[in-house]
RNA sequence: GCGAAUGUAGCUCAGUUGGCAGAGCCCCGGAUUGUGGAUCCGGUGGUCGUGGGUUCGAGUCCCAUCGUUCGCCCCA
Protein backbone atom coordinates (compact mmCIF):
# COMPACT_ATOMS: atom_id res chain seq x y z
CA UNK A 1 0.00 0.00 0.00
CA UNK A 2 0.80 3.50 -0.74
CA UNK A 3 0.82 6.05 1.94
CA UNK A 4 0.59 9.73 2.44
CA UNK A 5 4.76 11.12 3.53
CA UNK A 6 4.89 11.40 6.99
CA UNK A 7 3.20 14.65 8.67
CA UNK A 8 0.76 15.20 5.86
CA UNK A 9 -2.79 13.92 5.82
CA UNK A 10 -6.01 13.89 4.04
CA UNK A 11 -8.84 15.84 4.77
CA UNK A 12 -11.54 13.86 4.47
CA UNK A 13 -15.65 15.02 3.60
CA UNK A 14 -16.51 14.43 7.52
CA UNK A 15 -14.13 17.00 8.16
CA UNK A 16 -14.89 19.74 5.04
CA UNK A 17 -17.73 21.06 7.01
CA UNK A 18 -15.86 22.78 9.59
CA UNK A 19 -12.97 23.57 7.22
CA UNK A 20 -15.87 25.26 5.02
CA UNK A 21 -16.47 26.96 7.67
CA UNK A 22 -13.38 28.58 8.67
CA UNK A 23 -13.13 29.50 4.78
CA UNK A 24 -16.21 31.07 4.58
CA UNK A 25 -15.98 33.17 7.71
CA UNK A 26 -12.64 34.02 6.91
CA UNK A 27 -13.29 35.76 3.73
CA UNK A 28 -16.77 37.25 4.90
CA UNK A 29 -15.08 39.40 7.51
CA UNK A 30 -11.73 39.67 6.54
CA UNK A 31 -13.47 41.52 3.22
CA UNK A 32 -15.83 43.35 5.32
CA UNK A 33 -12.26 45.30 6.62
CA UNK A 34 -11.42 45.82 3.32
CA UNK A 35 -8.95 43.32 2.70
CA UNK A 36 -8.40 41.73 -0.24
CA UNK A 37 -7.37 37.79 -1.65
CA UNK A 38 -4.00 36.92 -3.11
CA UNK A 39 -2.92 33.35 -4.46
CA UNK A 40 0.87 33.50 -4.25
CA UNK A 41 2.94 30.53 -5.64
CA UNK A 42 3.44 27.61 -3.54
CA UNK A 43 7.02 27.49 -3.74
CA UNK A 44 9.77 30.79 -4.37
CA UNK A 45 13.30 31.13 -4.68
CA UNK A 46 14.94 29.57 -1.61
CA UNK A 47 16.39 33.37 -1.12
CA UNK A 48 13.30 35.05 -0.59
CA UNK A 49 12.35 33.12 2.38
CA UNK A 50 16.11 33.32 3.65
CA UNK A 51 16.29 37.20 3.43
CA UNK A 52 12.33 37.80 4.56
CA UNK A 53 12.16 35.08 7.64
CA UNK A 54 15.70 35.08 8.43
CA UNK A 55 18.37 33.04 8.00
CA UNK A 56 19.69 32.14 11.51
CA UNK A 57 15.67 30.99 12.09
CA UNK A 58 14.81 27.74 12.57
CA UNK A 59 12.78 28.01 10.14
CA UNK A 60 15.18 28.59 7.43
CA UNK A 61 17.92 26.55 9.17
CA UNK A 62 16.51 23.54 9.56
CA UNK A 63 12.74 23.37 8.58
CA UNK A 64 12.58 23.74 4.71
CA UNK A 65 11.56 21.51 1.48
CA UNK A 66 14.51 22.94 -0.42
CA UNK A 67 15.51 21.66 -3.55
CA UNK A 68 17.01 22.17 -7.15
CA UNK A 69 15.34 22.58 -9.92
CA UNK A 70 16.46 21.83 -13.09
CA UNK A 71 18.11 25.12 -14.13
CA UNK A 72 20.38 24.79 -10.60
CA UNK A 73 18.01 27.37 -8.79
CA UNK A 74 17.93 26.61 -5.23
CA UNK A 75 14.05 27.06 -4.78
CA UNK A 76 11.61 26.56 -1.56
CA UNK A 77 8.27 25.03 -0.80
CA UNK A 78 6.39 28.37 1.22
CA UNK A 79 7.00 27.61 5.04
CA UNK A 80 4.89 30.76 5.70
CA UNK A 81 2.90 33.54 3.95
CA UNK A 82 4.14 36.80 4.57
CA UNK A 83 7.45 36.56 2.41
CA UNK A 84 5.76 35.59 -0.30
CA UNK A 85 3.02 38.75 0.05
CA UNK A 86 5.76 41.37 0.50
CA UNK A 87 7.56 40.07 -2.45
CA UNK A 88 3.94 40.24 -4.36
CA UNK A 89 4.07 44.20 -3.06
CA UNK A 90 6.74 44.79 -4.36
CA UNK A 91 7.57 43.14 -7.31
CA UNK A 92 4.13 44.48 -8.77
CA UNK A 93 4.33 47.69 -7.64
CA UNK A 94 2.12 48.53 -5.76
CA UNK A 95 3.79 50.49 -3.28
CA UNK A 96 2.23 54.26 -4.28
CA UNK A 97 -1.68 52.64 -3.94
CA UNK A 98 -1.58 52.47 -0.48
CA UNK A 99 -3.09 51.05 1.78
CA UNK A 100 -2.68 47.61 0.59
CA UNK A 101 -4.95 45.03 2.69
CA UNK A 102 -4.78 41.52 2.03
CA UNK A 103 -5.25 38.14 2.88
CA UNK A 104 -4.69 34.53 1.68
CA UNK A 105 -5.20 31.07 2.80
CA UNK A 106 -3.28 27.89 1.79
CA UNK A 107 -1.12 25.10 2.19
CA UNK A 108 2.47 25.93 4.17
CA UNK A 109 5.39 23.07 4.64
CA UNK A 110 7.80 22.89 7.31
CA UNK A 111 10.07 19.79 7.97
CA UNK A 112 9.24 19.42 11.40
CA UNK A 113 8.72 16.41 13.88
CA UNK A 114 4.94 15.90 13.08
CA UNK A 115 3.05 16.18 16.50
CA UNK A 116 -0.49 16.77 17.05
CA UNK A 117 -1.59 20.07 15.69
CA UNK A 118 2.16 20.10 13.37
CA UNK A 119 2.38 19.22 10.52
CA UNK A 120 4.57 19.21 7.22
CA UNK A 121 1.97 20.70 5.44
CA UNK A 122 -0.23 22.89 7.12
CA UNK A 123 -2.55 25.27 6.32
CA UNK A 124 -2.89 29.10 7.35
CA UNK A 125 -5.35 32.07 6.76
CA UNK A 126 -3.42 35.42 7.23
CA UNK A 127 -3.80 38.92 6.60
CA UNK A 128 -1.35 41.63 6.00
CA UNK A 129 -1.74 45.23 5.69
CA UNK A 130 1.09 47.74 4.10
CA UNK A 131 1.17 51.42 4.60
CA UNK A 132 -0.35 52.06 8.00
CA UNK A 133 2.06 53.14 11.13
CA UNK A 134 0.24 53.87 14.07
CA UNK A 135 -1.03 51.56 16.90
CA UNK A 136 -4.72 51.86 15.24
CA UNK A 137 -4.03 49.23 12.55
CA UNK A 138 -2.46 47.22 15.25
CA UNK A 139 -5.26 47.03 17.50
CA UNK A 140 -8.21 47.17 14.58
CA UNK A 141 -6.25 43.96 13.16
CA UNK A 142 -6.73 42.26 16.66
CA UNK A 143 -10.28 42.94 16.74
CA UNK A 144 -10.69 41.23 13.06
CA UNK A 145 -9.03 38.11 14.54
CA UNK A 146 -10.91 38.02 17.79
CA UNK A 147 -14.37 38.33 15.86
CA UNK A 148 -13.49 35.87 13.21
CA UNK A 149 -12.73 33.71 16.77
CA UNK A 150 -15.73 34.61 18.17
CA UNK A 151 -17.87 33.98 15.19
CA UNK A 152 -16.74 30.09 14.56
CA UNK A 153 -17.59 29.92 18.36
CA UNK A 154 -14.00 29.14 19.80
CA UNK A 155 -13.29 32.48 21.51
CA UNK A 156 -13.89 31.26 25.03
CA UNK A 157 -10.86 28.73 25.23
CA UNK A 158 -8.58 31.69 24.15
CA UNK A 159 -5.99 34.39 25.39
CA UNK A 160 -4.59 37.53 23.10
CA UNK A 161 -1.07 38.25 24.46
CA UNK A 162 1.00 41.17 23.66
CA UNK A 163 4.51 42.52 23.56
CA UNK A 164 6.43 45.22 22.06
CA UNK A 165 9.82 43.87 20.23
CA UNK A 166 10.49 48.03 19.88
CA UNK A 167 12.73 48.98 16.63
CA UNK A 168 16.36 49.17 15.25
CA UNK A 169 16.98 52.37 17.75
CA UNK A 170 16.15 50.47 21.07
CA UNK A 171 16.61 46.70 20.81
CA UNK A 172 20.26 46.98 20.58
CA UNK A 173 20.66 48.68 23.50
CA UNK A 174 18.58 46.58 25.39
CA UNK A 175 20.06 43.62 23.44
CA UNK A 176 22.88 44.29 25.37
CA UNK A 177 21.96 45.23 28.91
CA UNK A 178 20.39 41.53 28.23
CA UNK A 179 23.28 40.00 27.29
CA UNK A 180 24.93 41.80 30.33
CA UNK A 181 22.04 40.36 32.87
CA UNK A 182 22.30 36.90 31.16
CA UNK A 183 25.90 36.09 31.45
CA UNK A 184 25.47 36.77 35.34
CA UNK A 185 22.96 34.22 35.49
CA UNK A 186 24.65 31.58 32.97
CA UNK A 187 24.89 28.58 35.40
CA UNK A 188 21.08 28.70 35.72
CA UNK A 189 20.65 28.48 31.72
CA UNK A 190 20.00 25.37 30.02
CA UNK A 191 22.65 23.33 27.81
CA UNK A 192 20.48 25.38 24.30
CA UNK A 193 20.34 28.87 25.60
CA UNK A 194 24.07 28.52 26.60
CA UNK A 195 24.89 28.11 23.29
CA UNK A 196 22.37 30.82 22.16
CA UNK A 197 23.27 33.20 24.17
CA UNK A 198 25.35 35.42 22.20
CA UNK A 199 23.97 34.34 18.55
CA UNK A 200 19.77 35.48 19.70
CA UNK A 201 19.52 36.09 23.33
CA UNK A 202 16.19 37.51 22.86
CA UNK A 203 14.82 34.04 22.42
CA UNK A 204 15.89 33.11 25.70
CA UNK A 205 13.07 34.76 27.26
CA UNK A 206 11.09 32.07 25.43
CA UNK A 207 12.52 29.01 26.64
CA UNK A 208 10.39 27.18 28.71
CA UNK A 209 13.36 25.42 30.80
CA UNK A 210 12.47 25.83 34.80
CA UNK A 211 15.82 27.28 35.07
CA UNK A 212 15.87 29.43 31.90
CA UNK A 213 11.86 30.73 33.07
CA UNK A 214 13.02 32.04 36.10
CA UNK A 215 15.75 34.24 34.95
CA UNK A 216 13.75 35.17 32.66
CA UNK A 217 10.99 36.43 34.99
CA UNK A 218 14.05 38.46 36.68
CA UNK A 219 15.20 39.85 33.23
CA UNK A 220 14.86 43.27 31.64
CA UNK A 221 12.26 43.40 29.32
CA UNK A 222 11.77 45.04 25.96
CA UNK A 223 8.55 46.43 26.97
CA UNK A 224 10.45 48.39 29.61
CA UNK A 225 13.25 50.04 27.68
CA UNK A 226 11.40 51.13 24.36
CA UNK A 227 12.67 54.56 22.93
CA UNK A 228 10.06 57.38 22.36
CA UNK A 229 7.94 56.51 19.92
CA UNK A 230 8.17 52.91 20.69
CA UNK A 231 6.81 53.92 24.03
CA UNK A 232 4.04 55.67 22.37
CA UNK A 233 3.24 53.02 19.77
CA UNK A 234 2.58 50.35 22.47
CA UNK A 235 1.05 53.10 25.27
CA UNK A 236 -1.84 54.04 22.18
CA UNK A 237 -2.06 50.04 21.61
CA UNK A 238 -2.99 49.26 25.00
CA UNK A 239 -5.10 51.96 25.38
CA UNK A 240 -7.44 51.41 21.68
CA UNK A 241 -7.40 47.75 23.19
CA UNK A 242 -8.87 48.80 26.06
CA UNK A 243 -11.13 50.88 24.32
CA UNK A 244 -12.55 48.32 22.19
CA UNK A 245 -12.83 46.22 25.42
CA UNK A 246 -10.45 43.50 24.01
CA UNK A 247 -9.14 41.54 26.69
CA UNK A 248 -5.42 41.15 26.28
CA UNK A 249 -2.52 40.36 28.72
CA UNK A 250 1.14 41.71 28.25
CA UNK A 251 3.30 39.32 27.80
CA UNK A 252 6.91 41.14 28.35
CA UNK A 253 8.61 37.55 27.35
CA UNK A 254 6.65 36.86 23.97
CA UNK A 255 9.49 36.37 21.24
CA UNK A 256 8.35 36.00 17.74
CA UNK A 257 10.28 32.93 15.70
CA UNK A 258 10.52 35.30 12.62
CA UNK A 259 13.11 37.53 12.38
CA UNK A 260 11.37 40.57 11.04
CA UNK A 261 8.80 41.79 13.35
CA UNK A 262 9.29 44.95 15.31
CA UNK A 263 7.54 46.94 17.66
CA UNK A 264 4.01 45.33 18.11
CA UNK A 265 3.53 41.30 18.43
CA UNK A 266 0.74 39.35 19.54
CA UNK A 267 -0.03 35.75 19.56
CA UNK A 268 -3.60 33.95 20.39
CA UNK A 269 -2.97 30.91 22.28
CA UNK A 270 -5.20 28.06 23.69
CA UNK A 271 -4.58 25.69 26.37
CA UNK A 272 -6.92 22.62 24.26
CA UNK A 273 -3.88 21.63 22.18
CA UNK A 274 -0.67 20.76 23.98
CA UNK A 275 2.20 22.22 23.68
CA UNK A 276 1.17 23.91 20.43
CA UNK A 277 -0.64 26.40 21.69
CA UNK A 278 -0.77 28.95 18.91
CA UNK A 279 -3.37 29.47 17.21
CA UNK A 280 -3.13 32.87 15.55
CA UNK A 281 -0.10 35.19 16.14
CA UNK A 282 1.11 38.08 14.31
CA UNK A 283 3.06 41.37 14.90
CA UNK A 284 4.49 44.58 13.05
CA UNK A 285 7.31 44.56 10.21
CA UNK A 286 7.97 48.09 9.32
CA UNK A 287 11.18 47.05 7.95
CA UNK A 288 10.71 44.31 5.54
CA UNK A 289 9.66 45.67 2.73
CA UNK A 290 12.59 48.16 2.51
CA UNK A 291 14.73 44.79 3.32
CA UNK A 292 13.68 43.38 0.56
CA UNK A 293 13.89 45.99 -1.99
CA UNK A 294 11.03 48.03 -1.84
CA UNK A 295 10.15 51.50 -0.70
CA UNK A 296 10.57 51.83 3.14
CA UNK A 297 6.82 51.08 4.26
CA UNK A 298 5.35 50.39 7.27
CA UNK A 299 3.47 46.64 7.34
CA UNK A 300 1.68 44.54 10.04
CA UNK A 301 0.33 40.81 9.56
CA UNK A 302 -1.20 37.81 10.93
CA UNK A 303 -1.48 34.09 9.96
CA UNK A 304 -3.49 31.40 11.49
CA UNK A 305 -3.33 27.91 12.05
CA UNK A 306 -6.45 25.90 10.29
CA UNK A 307 -5.76 22.56 11.49
CA UNK A 308 -5.68 24.07 15.44
CA UNK A 309 -8.47 26.10 14.36
CA UNK A 310 -10.28 23.12 13.47
CA UNK A 311 -9.04 20.60 16.22
CA UNK A 312 -11.33 23.53 18.41
CA UNK A 313 -14.53 23.87 16.68
CA UNK A 314 -17.29 21.92 17.72
CA UNK A 315 -17.66 19.11 15.07
CA UNK A 316 -21.12 18.91 16.16
CA UNK A 317 -21.95 22.02 15.44
CA UNK A 318 -21.07 22.21 11.85
CA UNK A 319 -23.83 21.34 8.92
CA UNK A 320 -23.47 18.93 6.48
CA UNK A 321 -25.78 20.02 4.20
CA UNK A 322 -27.69 16.56 3.22
CA UNK A 323 -29.59 15.75 0.29
CA UNK A 324 -33.12 17.15 -0.63
CA UNK A 325 -34.49 15.00 -3.19
CA UNK A 326 -33.19 11.59 -3.25
CA UNK A 327 -34.29 9.27 -6.47
CA UNK A 328 -34.66 5.58 -5.97
CA UNK A 329 -35.11 3.74 -9.02
CA UNK A 330 -35.66 -0.18 -8.58
CA UNK A 331 -35.25 -2.36 -11.62
CA UNK A 332 -33.13 -2.12 -14.73
CA UNK A 333 -35.87 -0.27 -16.92
CA UNK A 334 -36.74 2.12 -13.85
CA UNK A 335 -32.58 2.80 -13.72
CA UNK A 336 -32.61 3.73 -17.57
CA UNK A 337 -35.62 6.09 -16.95
CA UNK A 338 -34.33 7.21 -13.90
CA UNK A 339 -30.97 8.80 -15.32
CA UNK A 340 -32.95 10.69 -17.96
CA UNK A 341 -35.71 12.30 -15.76
CA UNK A 342 -33.21 13.31 -12.97
CA UNK A 343 -30.92 15.22 -15.47
CA UNK A 344 -34.66 16.55 -16.74
CA UNK A 345 -35.52 17.27 -13.21
CA UNK A 346 -32.22 19.32 -13.00
CA UNK A 347 -33.05 21.35 -15.52
CA UNK A 348 -35.44 22.52 -14.23
CA UNK A 349 -33.23 23.53 -11.17
CA UNK A 350 -33.26 20.78 -8.75
CA UNK A 351 -31.04 19.10 -6.74
CA UNK A 352 -31.50 15.45 -7.29
CA UNK A 353 -29.26 12.69 -6.06
CA UNK A 354 -29.98 9.32 -7.69
CA UNK A 355 -28.71 6.34 -5.69
CA UNK A 356 -25.40 5.71 -7.28
CA UNK A 357 -25.15 1.72 -6.30
CA UNK A 358 -29.25 0.77 -7.34
CA UNK A 359 -30.40 -2.68 -6.08
CA UNK A 360 -33.80 -3.40 -3.98
CA UNK A 361 -35.71 -0.52 -2.61
CA UNK A 362 -35.04 -1.32 0.74
CA UNK A 363 -31.30 -0.81 0.14
CA UNK A 364 -31.70 2.32 -1.45
CA UNK A 365 -34.33 3.62 1.02
CA UNK A 366 -31.44 2.80 3.92
CA UNK A 367 -28.58 4.57 1.65
CA UNK A 368 -31.25 7.59 1.28
CA UNK A 369 -31.65 7.70 5.04
CA UNK A 370 -28.36 7.34 5.97
CA UNK A 371 -27.37 10.46 3.63
CA UNK A 372 -30.16 12.67 5.47
CA UNK A 373 -32.82 13.04 2.29
CA UNK A 374 -35.59 15.00 3.07
CA UNK A 375 -37.60 13.65 0.55
CA UNK A 376 -37.21 9.98 -1.64
CA UNK A 377 -38.57 10.02 -4.97
CA UNK A 378 -39.33 6.44 -5.67
CA UNK A 379 -39.63 4.84 -9.44
CA UNK A 380 -40.71 1.42 -9.36
CA UNK A 381 -42.55 -0.31 -12.11
CA UNK A 382 -45.90 0.85 -10.96
CA UNK A 383 -44.71 3.79 -11.27
CA UNK A 384 -42.73 3.74 -14.30
CA UNK A 385 -45.96 2.48 -15.99
CA UNK A 386 -48.09 5.25 -14.92
CA UNK A 387 -45.20 7.57 -15.44
CA UNK A 388 -45.05 9.04 -12.17
CA UNK A 389 -42.91 8.97 -8.80
CA UNK A 390 -43.62 8.29 -5.46
CA UNK A 391 -42.48 11.13 -3.39
CA UNK A 392 -41.59 9.83 0.32
CA UNK A 393 -41.15 12.44 2.94
CA UNK A 394 -38.55 11.33 5.06
CA UNK A 395 -39.21 12.95 8.40
CA UNK A 396 -43.36 11.52 8.68
CA UNK A 397 -43.48 8.78 6.34
CA UNK A 398 -46.07 10.46 4.01
CA UNK A 399 -46.16 9.96 0.49
CA UNK A 400 -47.77 10.86 -2.68
CA UNK A 401 -48.22 10.36 -6.56
CA UNK A 402 -46.85 12.95 -8.69
CA UNK A 403 -46.53 12.62 -12.54
CA UNK A 404 -42.94 13.08 -14.12
CA UNK A 405 -44.03 16.80 -15.75
CA UNK A 406 -45.65 18.03 -12.35
CA UNK A 407 -41.98 16.91 -10.00
CA UNK A 408 -40.29 20.36 -10.89
CA UNK A 409 -43.85 22.51 -10.01
CA UNK A 410 -44.19 20.65 -6.87
CA UNK A 411 -40.76 20.38 -5.48
CA UNK A 412 -39.29 24.24 -6.36
CA UNK A 413 -41.19 24.84 -3.30
CA UNK A 414 -38.90 23.10 -0.83
CA UNK A 415 -36.02 25.43 -2.17
CA UNK A 416 -35.20 28.05 0.46
C1' G B 1 17.28 16.41 15.55
C1' C B 2 16.62 14.07 21.02
C1' G B 3 13.59 11.17 24.80
C1' A B 4 9.15 8.12 25.79
C1' A B 5 4.59 5.48 24.78
C1' U B 6 1.85 3.02 21.18
C1' G B 7 0.20 0.08 16.57
C1' U B 8 -5.02 -6.35 16.65
C1' A B 9 -11.66 -5.96 11.64
C1' G B 10 -13.86 0.33 8.38
C1' C B 11 -14.17 2.60 13.94
C1' U B 12 -13.41 1.94 19.52
C1' C B 13 -10.90 -1.77 21.94
C1' A B 14 -10.21 -6.94 24.65
C1' G B 15 -6.73 -10.99 23.93
C1' U B 16 -4.15 -14.44 30.85
C1' U B 17 2.70 -17.89 32.18
C1' G B 18 3.90 -18.07 24.32
C1' G B 19 -1.00 -22.81 22.64
C1' C B 20 -7.54 -22.58 17.41
C1' A B 21 -7.63 -14.18 16.64
C1' G B 22 -12.44 -11.94 19.75
C1' A B 23 -16.41 -8.11 21.36
C1' G B 24 -19.25 -3.70 20.58
C1' C B 25 -20.35 -0.28 16.80
C1' C B 26 -20.44 0.07 11.38
C1' C B 27 -21.57 -2.60 6.86
C1' C B 28 -24.52 -6.60 4.11
C1' G B 29 -28.81 -9.98 4.14
C1' G B 30 -33.38 -11.86 6.40
C1' A B 31 -37.86 -11.42 9.68
C1' U B 32 -41.49 -7.57 5.95
C1' U B 33 -41.89 -11.45 -2.28
C1' G B 34 -42.52 -2.48 -3.17
C1' U B 35 -40.49 1.12 1.72
C1' G B 36 -35.50 3.88 5.66
C1' G B 37 -35.06 4.66 11.18
C1' A B 38 -36.65 0.84 16.49
C1' U B 39 -36.25 -4.63 17.67
C1' C B 40 -34.76 -9.69 16.71
C1' C B 41 -31.92 -13.38 13.71
C1' G B 42 -27.92 -14.43 10.46
C1' G B 43 -23.55 -13.02 7.65
C1' U B 44 -19.11 -10.52 5.30
C1' G B 45 -14.78 -8.51 7.00
C1' G B 46 -7.77 -9.65 9.79
C1' U B 47 -0.61 -10.24 6.05
C1' C B 48 -2.31 -8.89 14.51
C1' G B 49 1.83 -1.85 10.97
C1' U B 50 6.21 -4.02 8.11
C1' G B 51 10.79 -7.08 7.91
C1' G B 52 13.91 -10.27 10.46
C1' G B 53 15.08 -13.40 14.91
C1' U B 54 14.14 -16.91 19.26
C1' U B 55 10.78 -21.24 19.73
C1' C B 56 7.79 -27.56 18.36
C1' G B 57 4.60 -23.21 18.28
C1' A B 58 4.73 -15.76 18.41
C1' G B 59 -0.81 -11.01 18.48
C1' U B 60 2.23 -12.17 23.02
C1' C B 61 9.45 -12.51 23.74
C1' C B 62 14.00 -10.00 21.05
C1' C B 63 16.05 -6.68 17.05
C1' A B 64 15.24 -3.36 13.13
C1' U B 65 11.98 -0.27 10.44
C1' C B 66 7.55 2.74 9.35
C1' G B 67 3.23 5.39 11.20
C1' U B 68 0.75 7.81 15.23
C1' U B 69 0.74 10.15 20.05
C1' C B 70 3.22 12.68 24.28
C1' G B 71 7.49 15.55 26.06
C1' C B 72 11.98 18.48 24.28
C1' C B 73 12.83 21.76 20.27
C1' C B 74 10.10 24.91 17.21
C1' C B 75 5.82 27.20 15.79
C1' A B 76 0.18 28.41 13.11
Amino acid sequence: MITTVRGVRDILPAEMPGWRLLEQTARQIFSSYGYQELRTPIFEKTELFARAVGATSDIVEKEMYTFADRGGDSLSLRPEGTASVVRAFIENNLQRTLPWAIYYMGPMFRYERPQKGRFRQFHQMGCELFGAEGPLADAEMMAMVLRFLRRIGVESSLTLEINSLGCSQCREPYRGQLLAFLQTRFESLCEHCRQRLQRNPLRILDCKGEGCRAVARQAPFMKDHLCGACGEHFQGLTTTLTDLQLPFAINPLMVRGLDYYNRTAFEVTTTALGTQNAVAAGGRYDGLVAEMGGVQTPAIGFAMGMERLALLLDAARVDASPPLLYLVAVGAAAGQRGVLLAEQWRDGGLPVVLDPLGGSMKAQLKRADRAGARFVLILGERELAEQAVLMKNMVDGVQQVLGWDAVVAQCSGLLT
